[in-house]
DNA sequence: GCAGTAGGTTACTATGAGTAGGTTACTTGC
DNA sequence: GCAAGTAACCTACTCATAGTAACCTACTGC
């Protein structure tokens, strides 16, 4: 205890960008666990083995760093779906691979999926305009998708079906959580099941029929 | 300043049953603005003009007090729905009537909307199991609808099909705030228009053909 | 071996959740 | 009318934790 670094003498010096993924780990682990709200930056910062000053230098707030692990994991996500879809050939394919992905993702990322479904555990909006970016792409990747399934469709309709069909992964996500006996393929399925017939040809007839008439 | 009472002599003295709807809608309120986060009990409070610890006479906890917003606000919503849909004659009608109403519900109600949206901003766990009660309804409502369109599926395709339902509407609900052109009706048209055919009877013969078939 | 800097620390402030304990005003029995 | 009891309400705290100021130390290159 008599100088400031020989109070922990095991601890090595690191490069920022190795302490920095250092810290989003053991930060996403401890937020998925405990919450955000639960979680201190002194439970964080001593975990790492390390002090609460050097989270802020590194991350300039609680919440950015909640920001940063999120980044990551949607960043993550993104990529797992997007390659996982890549060698499909039908259009219908496409979207099931994506699907299954999505809900795999759920499956073996199981920390940092626990962090984006709690995405909205945050504070203020400022940091809902910060993920726009990568929420940006969901949406757009998403909408590509479908644009190849119903070409002929307005971008409105197309950006409605996308919003749509990502709140439904979300909270089926959410829902196979409580039922672990479902796999991902089931779900896919249900989901599939759900809005496949609206993606195929031979349903797009019928849904101008199937209009509301009534103000 | 000298004694209690005496420094707010306008204050009215209220039964607690009073005091307690004026401060959840004035929380609602304050909430919605600000977030959970960003309120402060004295702030709620104040604007109450009352002081602090009556909310935790009424409400035990901050937590407490989001939570009986949230239930209230839940409770209007399912009301809204399954009232607007009570008069329906076909299955397809009764879910675009409960989806409309949803959506305008939204738009009505906005403060209520806002917190609902942000019930995820929520620190720990116990509350999303106090709150399982009403969302349980919801599930409940939108299995029983889906139930008249598809009598014959399973309870577990049902009840994913009535979570994706909802997680689509609330995203959708979500998009809809960054589209203000984009009216009730529209939106419901477009999240009919996505899971109308696998509803109706000649869709659902396609369905299994769509079926994947791949590991 | 010294200057500069990147990585690190201790020790503080400020804010806001939650509480202890007391005060005021309304109600009820006499 | 007036005590006694209670329900509504207050002031003034404690305590946890986000965030900061000011300083220290080990490695780098010259």
């Amino acid at each position: 205890m008599e100088t400031a670094q020989q109070a922990n003498p095991g601890r090595k010096r690191m490069s920022r960008a190795e302490r920095e993924q250092q810290i989003l780990g053991i930060a996403e682990e401890v937020f998925a666990e405990r919450g955000y709200q639960g979680t201190a930056m002194d439970d964080i910062a001593q975990r790492v083995g390390l002090s609460k000053p050097m989270l802020y230098e590194y991350f300039g707030s609680k919440e950015g760093l909640l920001l940063a692990c999120l980044e990551r994991a949607k960043r993550e996500l993104l990529e797992c779906t997007s390659t996982a879809a890549a060698n499909a050939e039908t259009p219908e394919q496409l979207l099931h691979d994506a699907l299954l992905a999505f809900f795999r993702f759920g499956e073996d990322h199981k920390q940092a999926w626990a962090l984006l479904r709690n995405e909205s555990a945050v504070p203020g909006v400022e940091l809902d305009t910060e993920l726009e970016g990568i929420r940006g792409q969901q949406v757009g990747f998403t909408t590509d998708m479908l644009r190849m399934s119903l070409p002929e469709a307005d971008e409105y309709r197309l950006e409605a079906f996308a919003e749509a069909i990502i709140g439904a992964c979300e909270r089926m996500a959410l829902w196979r959580e409580n039922h672990p006996e479902i796999t991902p393929e089931t779900v896919t399925d249900h989901l599939m099941a759900l809005i496949g017939p609206s993606l195929s040809g031979e349903a797009r007839a019928s849904q101008a029929r199937h209009s509301h008439d009534q103000g």
